[in-house]
DNA sequence: CGTCAGCTTGACCGCGCTCAAGGCCAGTGG
DNA sequence: CCACTGGCCTTGAGCGCGGTCAAGCTGACG
């Protein structure tokens, strides 16, 4: 059952019961995948998008020296490999943090769907633009904030978006990382994200103990980081009702009756 | 006479004379822009495509606190405002740097183009990843690199950039950018890139005096930055003919009509 | 009970920030 | 023609964030 998976796409455009039984069964074929695996490697060309449904990945990249970058998460209905579908710069490798059940779809099956299920490719196509958007986001962080700010940042976007698909509670969620992943994620030594954690704990602002995090005001913390949400919320393409006279972004266009209808 | 943007398209899918001359209509009216003008601003809902054909400008955020990230550069030949276009996620803005020979083109026109001209949407389209690309570069190079490979790493980039244009030659460019520019780019106090210019002057790495960038030495530069140039090549979509039996990436479904005719 | 991965802490040091002052044009107006 | 002005670049001094190295701690697991 893919349901966080089809409870992210709904967030996009919403899915029928068709729809949903449709990605149902695009995905039903999982296995579990163990912790330090790759599901997508640099430069090797992929056929396939992998849906993750249980469990963390990341995007990273790997320099000769050992050292490695993670430039994004992969969280419980994430997909990556959409160069399966759409064309794409695949420069990177995406690998697992823990166990991930995995669901592996041939491009060519989801294109299949595409034609006949508009929706299901709109909100994929929806979600690639999230993570632009999470990039960019990462970006600015990276430029501007100390290691405080940035892990802050980080710990924001990530409840953020368990919220999303119904894995993080009001105060907090499983947070999966070593400090060594975090500490890869935002561009900082092991130690001293370790520091900067015990100096956010002191603060008050969150507690973790043994992968819980607890973050008793999600309000403060935001401000710390300078937060802002909206990034990670779906665009909503206007359907035909609410769209102003005359303006029809994608409509009109073959391209747009896949993604707007 | 928008001969960069189309140099640029031109790269991502062979244009006809046709297409080309689409292009040039549609990019015919242009305009100046001073310097430190917004193209598109945070928030604001855009109808319009905005090329630059001369000068810079970059996307960035703004804090309240009056400092700004920088998140990309837009040189000539590249546009901003796909929102227009594709569904999009705008968070931040674009501002010029130097003044700057803009065509608007509405998004209306560009749908409407798209249909009869398949080829131009899909350069455009194939631009917009490359945009992508390089935010995971910026990321990467945040996270792994000191001042000096920063600093490298987008002087490469820029080189690179604007070599596919045809502005810059074998050994350097114009590099209209202050050092504030730069600093507020790779997220660097001004005094350090100065200092860091200094230093990399001083390898005999780079010259640059009076916004002339000289590169004697374009391999030497790279490895101080680690820079792979591969991601900013244009993504080839397979055409037909050598496309492996079977495997058709975006074909057979009416957004594969589009972007991979 | 030993082992191993991950967390924690301390000491030391250097990269990069801040503040501050001064230098070098290019443009402007007297 | 020269003085003035305002960007931008340059340089110095001092300091703090965050890196490195090294050691010890904790808990899970065989």
């Amino acid at each position: 059952m893919p349901h966080h998976f089809i409870r992210k796409l709904g967030r996009y455009a919403p899915l029928s019961p068709d729809d949903e039984e449709t990605v149902r069964r695009l995905a039903h074929e999982t296995a579990w995948v163990d912790p330090n695996r790759d599901l997508l490697i640099d430069g090797a060309e992929s056929r396939e998008v992998c849906v993750v449904l249980d469990g963390w990945a990341c995007a990273y990249k790997q320099l000769e020296d050992g050292r490695r970058q993670i430039i994004g998460f992969v969280m419980p209905g994430d997909a990556c490999g959409a160069a399966a579908v759409f064309p794409d710069v695949v420069n990177y490798s995406v690998g697992t943090l823990t166990a991930v059940r995995a669901a592996r779809i041939p491009g060519r099956a989801l294109l299949a769907t595409a034609e006949t299920h508009p929706r299901i490719l709109r909100a994929f196509w929806l979600d690639r633009l999230a993570v632009s958007a999470i990039q960019r986001e990462w970006t600015a962080s990276f430029g501007l904030y100390t290691a405080r700010g940035r892990i802050a940042h980080l710990l924001c976007e990530i409840v953020t978006r368990l919220r999303a698909v119904g894995l993080a509670d009001e105060d907090g969620c499983l947070l999966p990382l070593t400090q060594e992943d975090l500490g890869e994620a935002v561009g900082i030594s092991t130690v001293h994200v370790n520091r900067t954690l015990q100096d956010l704990r002191a603060s008050g602002l969150i507690a973790l103990k043994r992968q819980q995090l607890v973050v008793p005001d999600f309000a403060a913390l935001r401000a710390v980081a300078q937060f802002d949400g909206a990034y990670l919320r779906p665009v909503r393409v206007r359907d035909d009702h609410d769209r102003p006279a005359g303006i029809e972004p994608l409509t009109g266009s073959v391209l747009g009756s896949v993604l707007s209808s």
